[in-house]
RNA sequence: GGGCGGGUAGCUCAGCGGUAGAGCGUCGGUUUUACACACCGAUGGUCGCAGGUUCGAUCCCUGUCCCGCCCACCA
């Protein structure tokens, strides 16, 4: 690593990609050390903007404004706009400074002044601001350095020497009070400075430092993302990485710390400081004397090495067999945060050595946040270890830990703010595992900038793991005997049918969502197929199948290998998102033969897993509409769960009376009904005082004669007919229109007119309902 | 000051041109022999506001009001 990173110095070096220089730079006075421009934030403060008079040579006075008083110790010129009347007498004259013996030029600079500002009159401090710094060079004005590196005054500021800078501040203020030269204080807004590491404010100061000269780098990086070689995403972000390239500064890579990489510069007294940068080990001699040199102290920004990552981990320099294999690398997957810090910094390094981008494709997931939305930080009691959510935690344990010591009613106080669902959840968080915790996070979009952390949402998909687990092991009660391949086995029965066909689709989706990073597709894609196709629709399907062995022993054995087939296939679909319980589980289950010894080594779903079967799509979904309004009718009229009620199903369309038929033992099972229900063509007499829901083309008739409240299901009738009329009058409306007909595509047209004859048959079907609900107070 | 993103059910968020979805919550019911960390049923939305394009807009365009983030040297 440490020969990566001086070799990558001395190529730029040699490049002239690296140089030293003499400029202002962000200097943390707290560390000591000098910072680049992304480790300063700019925090807004309230302020004041200060107003003192400089007396001008030979007579008058010109008020400068300042938010910071102390550094006129520094000033070396004073600015007013060229064409602003108000100084237009004053313009090549000198004004004397209070405090040490200094003649100071009124300057004219458009650039700088802005004569609506203030008092149309800017002192220039070009050694502690970036703008003065910049008019500085405009004038060749003297940079007077006013402050020694640990923040204090130093020897050039006279009375005022060895005071802190905000110390200094109030001296200066009072000494110019005593002066008679104050002329105003008023508020400001205003933003300072702070230093990432410490928060202390950073000070603008002139420095010589080590510099990369970003632009030739930044180019190709930009040109790899506009080209497509390197694919951001979301592509959102790559808008931002654009806008920051194209904006690059030089990039500030000397550091005064005392960990990192050294600067492999090295420099001879002799030869007037001349520098030999080298990456050769021990002693280097200079290269102009051959005499002794003493070694840069600084290192480097720590980003510097990171930028190297992707090829310095593979052994570069070397040609080593990794770095041939495994650069470019395919995929990035990192947060957004470190995009510029890090990200951009591989991509710049990564081409200009190894002459190609270091990745494929780069996501950028969100940041982990409270449920609030607030970033996790200590002061704010917000922070909660990820183990403390995995094995379990106290409340009181989990502040404890973020804020050591501090009282704990307002630490528990704290925390509950930043997790609202948490504060209902009693004293602590139960052990929710590790596989609720990812597959938690793999259900957020990563379209999302945030992630907040929500207790209550882990807890939910705690209770997944957990059906999955409780699924298996009934299922497992069932499959003795089964037979696995990695082909779907025989599928004759309609449940049976339908999720192999579910199954297949619901591959489709998960590899689809994989494929594109939405995990959080495939995930809720996976969850949706388990919990509520799987386990609350097929499983309850099997019971009665198994239940009726003895006299259909062919059908369980069918539905048996079934069911261990669609297990099997589905803990390798929820392996990547669950890894460890699916793992646990699909030890125990019936497995194919060539089935590797663990679930991790084994093979992805994929197109071959399950088996397409629309025609049992179809008839899946009139059972469980039909299921549906049958539970609706007991729920409506607070049928006892455990009592049988006697079913009619009644439809005009043969192929719906075929499926109901078919899977009447099923209808029997779900609804609880006495004895198998009745199914017949709609049209004939009607059974008396009954309740009747339309579902799937459909009357289902419920006879609940004296059991209900025939007003109340009169009612109900009466709003399910308004919304239907509603609904009909919408689409005759829009099939009315001629210009519909005209330019809507044909079969949109034919949807919309499907539709209005499934709602008129509903209608119909209603009509009657509210005649038997009529006949059930009789 | 510049740039980016967002405002959809009580909450957190998906959807982004063909009559609105999930989880959590709420209400009612159930110890039905995998699971009460469960099951069944129900309730719930003028898709920020105003215009425009279109046969049709939550989805596209314009304006507007809020909210968040990033970048930036106004004394």
């Amino acid at each position: 690593m440490n020969r990566a990173v001086r070799e990558a110095f001395v190529r730029l070096y040699t490049e002239g990609l690296i140089y030293r220089d003499t400029r202002l730079i962000h200097w943390d006075c707290e560390a000591q050390t000098v910072l680049s421009n992304l480790e300063v934030d700019n925090e807004p403060a309230k302020g004041e903007l200060f107003e003192f008079a400089y007396a001008i040579e030979g007579g008058g006075e010109i008020i400068v404004a300042t938010t910071r008083p102390e550094t006129m110790l520094g000033d070396t010129a004073v600015a007013v706009h060229p064409d602003d009347p108000r100084y237009k007498p004053h313009h090549g004259k000198y004004v004397t400074h209070p405090f040490v013996d200094r003649r100071i030029p009124i300057i004219t600079d458009a650039e700088l002044v802005d004569p609506k500002f203030g008092t149309g009159a800017v002192k220039v401090t070009p050694a502690h601001d970036f703008n003065d710094f910049a008019t500085g060079k405009r004038h060749k004005l003297e940079e007077l350095n006013i402050l020694n590196l640990d923040g204090t005054m130093n020897a050039l500021c006279g009375q005022f020497a060895g005071l802190d800078r905000f110390v200094a501040r109030k001296a200066v203020k009072k000494a110019l009070e005593e002066k008679g030269l104050v002329r105003g204080t008023k508020p400001h807004d205003l933003v300072l400075p702070r230093s990432q590491r410490n928060g202390s404010v950073v000070e603008p100061l002139i420095s010589t430092q080590w510099f990369v000269r970003t632009k030739p780098l930044a180019e190709p990086a930009l040109a790899a993302v506009r080209e497509g070689k390197t694919v951001i995403i979301p592509e959102e972000w790559a808008k931002t990485y654009e806008h920051w390239m194209s904006n690059i500064l030089d990039w500030c890579i000397s550091r005064q710390l005392w960990w990192g990489h050294r600067i492999p510069a090295f420099y001879c007294d002799a030869c007037a400081g001349h520098v030999t940068v080298t990456n050769a080990d021990g002693e280097v001699p200079c290269e102009k004397c051959g005499g002794k040199t003493r070694q840069d102290e600084d290192v480097l920004d720590t980003w510097f090495s990171s930028g190297l990552w992707p090829f310095s981990t593979l052994g570069w320099p070397d040609q080593t067999d990794s770095l041939k294999k495994f650069y470019p690398a395919s995929d990035l997957e990192t947060g957004y945060d470190i995009l510029f810090f890090w990200v951009a910094r591989m991509m710049m390094m990564g081409i200009h050595f190894m002459g190609e981008p270091p990745f494929k494709r780069i996501l950028l997931h969100g940041m982990v946040v409270d449920e609030t939305g607030d970033k996790m930080s200590k002061v704010k009691g917000n922070v909660i270890d990820p183990l403390d959510l995995i094995h379990g935690a106290s409340f009181d344990s989990v502040v404890e830990k973020t804020l050591p010591g501090a009282p704990r009613e307002e630490s528990l106080k704290k925390f509950k703010k930043a997790y609202p669902s948490a504060s209902q959840m009693g004293t602590g968080f139960a052990a929710y595992g590790a596989d609720a915790l990812r597959f938690t996070l793999s259900t957020y979009s990563p379209q999302s900038k945030r992630i907040p952390l929500s207790p209550k949402k882990i807890e939910g998909y705690r209770n997944f793991m957990n059906k999955i687990w409780n699924a298996t092991r009934f299922a497992l009660g069932y499959l003795e005997g089964a037979r696995v391949s990695t082909d779907p086995p025989t599928a004759t029965l309609l449940p049976n049918r339908w999720i192999l066909s579910r199954l297949r689709a619901t591959t489709d989706l998960v590899r689809k969502g994989i494929d594109e990073f939405r995990i959080d597709d495939a995930a809720l894609g996976a969850y949706h197929f388990f919990w509520g196709e799987l386990c609350d629709w097929f499983l309850e399907l099997t019971k009665p199948i198994f239940a009726a062995r003895p006299d259909s022993p062919a059908e369980a054995d069918e539905t048996r290998d079934v069911l261990a087939y669609v297990l099997e296939a589905s803990m390798r679909l929820l392996h990547p998102m669950i890894p460890f319980i699916t793992e646990e589980l699909w030890q125990r289950l019936p497995r194919p033969e060539s089935s590797p010894v663990s679930l991790a080594l084994a093979a992805f779903p994929d197109a071959s897993t399950g088996r397409d079967d629309p025609a049992a799509d179809r008839d899946m979904s009139i059972l469980q509409a039909v299921i549906g309004a049958g539970r609706s009718i007991r729920s409506e009229h607070d049928i006892h769960p455990g009592a049988e009620v006697p079913l009619v199903l009644r439809s005009g369309v043969p192929e719906v009376r075929a499926v109901l038929t078919t899977e009447s033992r099923s209808l029997q099972f779900l609804v609880k009904t006495k004895g198998a229900p009745v199914i017949e063509e709609s049209g004939g007499p009607r059974p008396r005082g009954a309740v009747m829901h339309m579902a799937a083309d459909t009357e289902v008739l419920v006879a609940l004669q004296g059991l209900v409240d025939p007003a109340h299901e009169a009612a109900r009738v009466e709003r399910e007919l308004k919304k239907v009329d509603k609904d009909i009058a919408a689409i005759e409306k829009k099939l009315s229109l001629p210009a519909f007909a005209d330019k809507a595509p044909p079969e949109v047209v034919k949807e919309a007119k499907d539709q209005l004859e499934a709602l008129k048959r509903k209608r119909t079907g209603l009509e009657d309902a509210k005649g038997i609900a009529g006949e059930l107070a009789s």
